[in-house]
DNA sequence: ACTCCTTACGGAGCACGTAACTATA
DNA sequence: TATAGTTACGTGCTCCGTAAGGAGT
């Protein structure tokens, strides 16, 4: 049994355990795969695919608790290799970063920013996608952590680091009648029509349920995954955005105002989140302790 | 990179990075570890080994991190083959029990004999160590657990299972004077010469450390890993002995006299441990069901 | 008839063995 | 000189590819 072997099987996997499917992502022929499934059964001794017929339909129950150990196994093999790219001064390295919209717009711009003048040559590779997603990408190492908000439920193969804390900010045109309370409270923000995230992103859930606990049930006229969109149907009139404070851009949202809502709705947490037995290199670690470093705990960014 | 190639790099490190010894160990000529060598420190594109001229001295720092991985992704394909050997009714098993002489001698037999009327077939071995040796045989899988008294400092690579407590007893010869004592105390015991297990086998440290709390200093005439030969020179008259007291047997020990001393000395717990990573064969978690349930709370054995 | 997996067979490459070479004690 | 590792080279095996065979839809 070599690791090949198990290479094909987890592709398998992956494949609805169609051979030739797998056969081409692995890019070899059919009967190649054929091979690895008759020795890998051979050298386990057991059968380890479900057949109807000559056709695969899934894996026994043995086979199921031996894919787990192949993926464990070629986790491993990365981790070697990832140590042989930490340590070699000529390899190119590359940053894989998975973060939600509003990560990657307002928050990685700076962080990067002092990351590159470090690392000018790493290569950087940022996948956008929701925190959904986002956990997937970093238990398969899709990309070498994500960052994102919890809202996902305890992942026990995660490594989940808090590295700041952000809140919302209620954002409407200039001249709208709710920027004249000096007091704002959330029925006040309940009398319009409300923009704000999806649920199930940034702890757009958290935001609900704090109105429902005030008993309150506003009116949600339209949700995005991306601040820009909320901003621009703010802008358009159909409501007040709930966005997140660090999206607010002084220079291109002059013609939005803010409001703080830190002390109405409930704190949310950013996290960096990796596979516990990934090897982290020396500057993937580093780009963590910055993003630690760099943003304060009110959201700010610091740089 | 294939598994092969890591198993010559831990073949190696356990052979003092000796290719000839190593080549020796893994059935192939010298040449071919070179080879694997070189494949591989060309596959992680580093210095994996330490070298004065051509000899290899040790690993580089990077090495070591790759030879743990390795380790890992061989323990990954031990357990593969497991699940295969678990699931595979025609396939031969093997039991392999670490344990320390008392353990083996005095509490497994009964519980082997209630394994084998369920497994007959299995294969046995047990390993009888000291229990820092036993650690270490569950670490390299070379005993599927080992079962043993804490006196091992934690080891966070192994899940251990107390299984039952016990303590100790005085033995004398029938006629000896200590035993006409209604009330026994440490410092009764002290009058006389005593026998016992050698510091680092079966908690004897928590022994001296009794006497030495009660400000005593006890006179160890003798001490020895195998209760047999602790009863041995109880006989010929060197002292009084402290043993495990499901060491005394009524049939055997009839020349000999025992004394509870479980209020006077601290109580010991015995463990199964295994490596925390190993599959388990179903096989394998019933022997440790089996000995917990046989085994009752004070040391009796109840068959 | 089509899809899909298995099996047979052939060739290229690779892994290991033999052996010569090199370096160190 | 003896010991130990690398390098060179040859061979046999293994692994993949081509292609034919068989099973199910």
């Amino acid at each position: 049994m070599e690791l090949r072997h198990l290479k094909t099987l987890t592709v398998l996997s992956e494949s609805d355990f169609n051979v030739t499917n797998a056969a081409n992502k692995l890019c070899i022929v059919q009967s190649a795969v054929s091979h690895h499934l008759a020795q890998l059964e051979n050298d386990v001794g057991i059968q380890v695919f479900m057949r109807k017929g000559k056709q695969l339909i899934g894996l026994t129950a043995a086979g199921n608790r031996i894919l787990k150990y192949a993926q464990q196994a070629l986790a491993i093999r990365e981790n070697i290799l990832a140590v042989g790219n930490d340590y070699n001064e000529d390899k190119e390295r590359v940053l894989r970063i998975g973060a939600t919209h509003t990560q990657a717009r307002y928050v990685l711009p700076a962080v990067i920013r002092a990351y590159r003048e470090i690392y000018p040559t790493v290569r950087l590779q940022i996948h956008q996608d929701s925190p959904m997603q986002l956990v997937q990408l970093a238990l398969k190492d899709e990309v070498d952590f994500s960052i994102c908000t919890e809202s996902l439920g305890d992942q026990p193969m995660l490594i989940t680091i808090p590295c700041y804390q952000w809140n919302r900010s209620l954002v409407a045109p200039k001249k709208h009648p709710i920027l004249k309370r000096k007091i704002l409270k959330l029925k006040h923000i309940c009398e319009y029509p409300i923009i704000t995230y999806i649920f199930g992103l940034t702890g757009s859930g958290h935001t609900t349920t704090a109105f429902t606990e005030a008993g309150l049930s506003p009116e949600i006229a339209l949700t995005a995954m991306d601040t820009d969109i909320i901003k621009t149907y703010v802008r358009e009139g159909l409501g007040v955005g709930l966005i997140a404070s660090m999206a607010y851009s002084v220079e291109q949202d002059s013609d939005l105002e803010l409001r703080d809502l830190s002390k109405l709705l409930p704190w949310e947490t950013t996290l960096v989140a990796y596979h516990k037995d990934k090897y982290l290199q020396r500057h993937q670690l580093h780009f963590i302790k910055l993003l630690e470093k760099m943003v304060t705990r009110n959201g700010k960014i610091s740089n």
